[in-house]
RNA sequence: GGUCGCGUAGCUCAGCUGGAUAGAGCAUCUGCCUUCUAAGCAGACGGUCGAAGGUUCGAAUCCUUCCGCGAUCACCA
C-alpha cells in the first residue's frame, strides 16, 4: 500500500473516531512550495460531513495522524489545508527500494493485448517536411510510452503510394526528366521525385494560363489542361497494370523509399510493419457489401453506397462510389480489419493524423463500431495541431515547406557552433563530436516539438533558431552530462547496503519526491497519449537537480555515508532522465 | 451557416478529473565561475487566465452566451 492510501485510510479513521462521521473520500494534493510539508489534505470537502471550523478540524486530524502514522513527523494547518510532513526514513526506504531497479518507472510485464500505432503515412511524391516530423515524433514517442506503460505495441504506417498525385511526378519526370536518377544528380531520391512534382505543377499552371488566354473559362481550363488529362490517363494505365507504367512507378517509388529510410534513420524512428495503399485500396469493398446486406449501409439510386449517421449528430457519408470504386473511407475500413487479421492480438489502434481529419476518424470509428467489431471501442485518433510558419500554412507546391532533412542538418550545425563556442570537448575525436552534435541538435528539435500539447498547433519560425537554453532538450541533456561527469570522478559504486539514518537535505527530499512521480507520470502520459507530460516531468526533475547541484556539494561532502548517498541519488536522477528521454526518442550524451 | 478545436506575462508554453498568493523558459535588468561542466544557479520585472453571466464554501479549470483564430462539413486523400 502506498503512503497516500495509508493516509487516506487514516484520515477516515480520524474523522470516524473524533467526529463519528463517515468520509466518502479524502482529497490530497502536493504541498505548495511556500508551505512546509510534503502532502496536503484539503479539509473543505469534509465540511459536508463534519460541521465545524476547518482549521480546528484540520488540526485534530493532524494530531491523530501524527500519533497513528509512523511516517508523519509533523503537520501544520493553513486555512483549510492540512500540510503533512513525511519523515526522512520514508524517503530513504523508497530510495533503497528503487536504487538498483534498472527500468524504474516502466511496467516490464506486458499485457496480452497489443495496440497498433500508425504514424508518418506519407505520400510518395515529395520529401518529408516539418509537419511529418511532428507526426513522426509524436507517433514514435507515444508508441514508446505505451510500451513503458506495459502495452505491447506494433508501429506501422500506411504508405500512400498510388493515386493521381503520384502519377503527376511520374509524368513530369517522363516528359522533362531526361533520365535523371538519384545517382546521376546526387539528389536524395525523395527530393528528386519531389522536384518533378513541382515541375508538373508549373507546367500545369502554364497550360491553364495558355488556355485561359485563348478565352476558355478558368475552371474548364483546370479540368482540361492536356498534362492533367495525361496524368489521369497514366493513372488508368497503372490501375490496369500497364507494364511500362508499373515499372516506372516501382522505380520512382524505390527512390523515394530510399530517401525516406535515410530521413527516418536520421530522425531515429522505426516501424514494425508496413502497409501500402497500393495493396489495401481495394480492401473494404467486400466489407461494405456485407454491411449493405446487414442494413448498416444503404444504396442510392445512382448505385453509390452511404451510411446515415444523422442519429449520431453527423451527416450521411459515402463509402463506395457509384461506379463501385473505393473512396478513402472504404480503404481505411478495410485496412483496419486487415490489421486485426494480421495481428490477432490487437485490441486497439492509434492513428497519428493531423486534426484536419478529425471528422474522418469520427466517422471511421463509428462505422467500425456499427459493423460490430469489438476492438472498435479501442480506437483513438491521436489528433495533433498543424505546424504553421509565420507566413501561414506550409505548401509543398509553393516551396514554403521546411524540409525535414534540411532542418535536421541545420539543428546539428547550431549544436556544433554552440559547442565550439563553449569549447568543452577536448579529447573528443571528430567522429565523437559529430555524433554529439547530432544528439544535441536532434534533442533540441524533438524536445521543442514534443513538449507542446499535441492538440495545440505549433508556430515555427525558421528565422529564430530553436533554443538551447532554458526549457529545452539540450538543457536536460546537459544536466545528464553533468551527472555522468560526477559519476566518472566518483570512486563509489552502487552500494548494496541500505542507506538509513541520514538526515535529508531539503533538496534531496524534493528530488526523491520528483523521482517518485515517474511511474505515475508514464501511466498518465499513456492514458493521455501525451509525450508533453513526459517532457514537462523531466524538465521539473532536472530543474530540481540543478538547484540541488548548485546548493549541495556532492563529491566534496566529507561524511562518507552522505557522499555515497548523494552520488547514488545523482546516478538515479541520471537514469530517470535517460529513461524519460528514451520515451521521447531523445538520446543523452556522456559529455557536452 | 452546422460541427469540432484553440484563446493564460511582450514572445513560446505549463497548470484544466474545481482548492492556498496562476507557474516556467525566452527577452530585459541584478548578483554568482581559484570548489563536482556557467548549455548552469539565485533574484527583479512582467497577468482584467479572450468577454460576460451562472453553478460552488471556492472557478484559469465545470455550464451558458458572445468575440477572435483555425480546421472540417467532396462520388479528393
Amino acid at each position: 500500500m502506498n503512503i497516500q492510501e495509508v493516509l487516506a485510510q487514516k484520515v477516515k479513521d480520524a474523522v470516524s473516531s473524533i467526529y463519528n462521521a463517515e468520509l466518502p473520500s479524502v482529497e490530497f494534493q502536493p504541498t505548495r512550495k511556500d508551505f512546509e510539508g510534503d502532502v496536503t489534505v484539503v479539509v473543505f470537502p469534509m465540511l459536508r460531513v463534519v460541521k465545524g471550523n476547518p482549521v480546528e478540524i484540520g488540526t485534530k486530524i493532524g494530531e491523530y495522524l501524527q500519533e497513528h502514522v509512523d511516517e508523519v513527523s509533523k503537520f501544520n494547518v493553513v486555512k483549510g489545508f492540512l500540510n503533512i510532513v513525511i519523515n526522512d526514513a520514508f524517503y530513504l526506504d523508497f530510495f533503497n527500494s528503487i536504487k538498483t531497479v534498472p527500468d524504474f518507472g516502466y511496467v516490464t510485464t506486458p499485457s496480452k493485448d497489443a495496440v497498433m500505432v500508425e504514424y508518418s503515412s506519407p505520400n510518395t511524391n515529395k520529401p518529408l517536411h516539418l509537419g511529418h516530423i511532428r507526426n513522426n515524433l509524436l507517433g514514435y514517442s507515444v508508441s514508446e510510452i505505451l510500451k513503458a506503460a506495459g502495452k505491447k505495441v506494433y508501429k506501422t504506417q500506411i504508405i500512400n503510394d498510388r493515386g493521381i498525385h503520384i502519377c503527376k511526378s511520374m509524368l513530369a519526370w517522363k516528359k522533362f526528366g531526361e533520365d535523371e536518377t538519384p545517382e546521376s544528380t546526387g539528389l536524395k531520391g525523395d527530393h528528386l521525385v519531389g522536384k518533378y512534382y513541382v515541375v508538373f505543377d508549373k507546367a500545369y499552371k502554364e497550360e491553364i494560363a495558355e488556355l485561359v488566354g485563348k478565352g476558355i473559362a478558368k475552371d474548364k481550363a483546370e479540368k482540361e489542361a492536356p498534362i492533367l488529362l495525361e496524368a489521369q490517363e497514366m493513372l488508368r494505365k497503372w490501375e490496369s497494370g500497364d507494364e511500362a507504367t508499373v515499372t516506372l512507378w516501382k522505380t520512382m517509388n524505390g527512390w523515394v523509399y530510399e530517401g525516406f529510410d535515410t530521413t527516418y534513420n536520421n530522425l531515429g524512428v522505426d516501424f514494425d510493419t508496413l502497409y501500402y495503399e497500393s495493396n489495401t485500396y481495394l480492401l473494404g469493398r467486400d466489407v461494405v457489401k456485407e454491411g449493405l446486406e446487414k442494413g448498416i449501409f444503404f444504396k442510392k439510386d445512382d448505385g453509390s453506397v452511404w451510411i446515415d449517421l444523422t442519429d449520431e449528430g453527423l451527416d450521411e457519408k459515402i463509402v463506395l462510389r457509384s461506379d463501385g470504386t473505393a473512396v478513402y473511407m472504404t480503404q481505411d475500413i478495410g485496412t483496419a480489419i486487415q490489421r486485426v487479421t494480421d495481428y490477432p492480438d490487437i485490441n486497439g489502434m492509434v492513428y497519428t493524423v493531423g486534426n484536419e481529419q478529425d471528422y474522418h476518424f469520427k466517422v471511421l470509428f463509428l462505422i467500425l463500431k456499427k459493423l460490430g467489431y469489438n476492438w472498435a471501442q479501442q480506437l483513438y485518433h491521436l489528433s495533433y495541431g498543424m505546424v504553421d510558419l509565420p507566413s501561414g500554412k506550409m505548401k509543398s507546391r509553393e516551396g514554403t515547406v521546411v524540409d525535414a532533412d534540411d532542418l535536421i542538418v541545420s539543428m546539428e550545425k547550431t549544436a556544433e557552433e554552440i559547442s565550439n563556442e563553449l569549447g568543452k570537448l577536448d579529447g573528443y575525436t571528430d567522429a565523437e563530436k559529430k555524433q554529439l552534435y547530432r544528439t544535441i541538435g536532434l534533442g533540441a528539435l524533438k524536445y521543442y516539438i514534443l513538449k507542446v500539447d499535441p492538440k495545440k498547433r505549433i508556430l515555427f519560425n525558421p528565422e529564430e533558431s530553436v533554443d538551447f537554453q532554458g526549457n529545452t532538450g539540450p538543457f536536460i541533456q546537459y544536466t545528464y552530462a553533468r551527472i555522468q561527469s560526477i559519476l566518472r570522478k566518483s570512486e563509489e559504486g552502487v552500494s548494496e547496503t541500505i542507506t538509513s539514518g541520514l538526515e535529508l537535505h531539503q533538496k534531496e527530499k524534493e528530488l526523491l519526491k520528483q523521482i517518485r512521480l515517474f511511474p505515475e507520470t508514464i501511466q498518465l502520459a499513456a492514458e493521455n497519449y501525451s509525450p508533453a507530460l513526459i517532457a514537462n516531468y523531466t524538465y521539473d526533475l532536472v530543474k530540481e537537480f540543478n538547484s540541488f547541484y548548485q546548493q549541495v556539494s556532492i563529491l566534496g561532502e566529507t561524511d562518507a555515508a552522505k557522499r555515497q548517498f548523494r552520488v547514488e541519488l545523482s546516478r538515479k536522477v541520471g537514469e530517470v532522465i535517460q529513461s524519460a528521454f528514451k520515451l521521447l526518442g531523445i538520446n543523452v550524451p556522456g559529455r557536452m
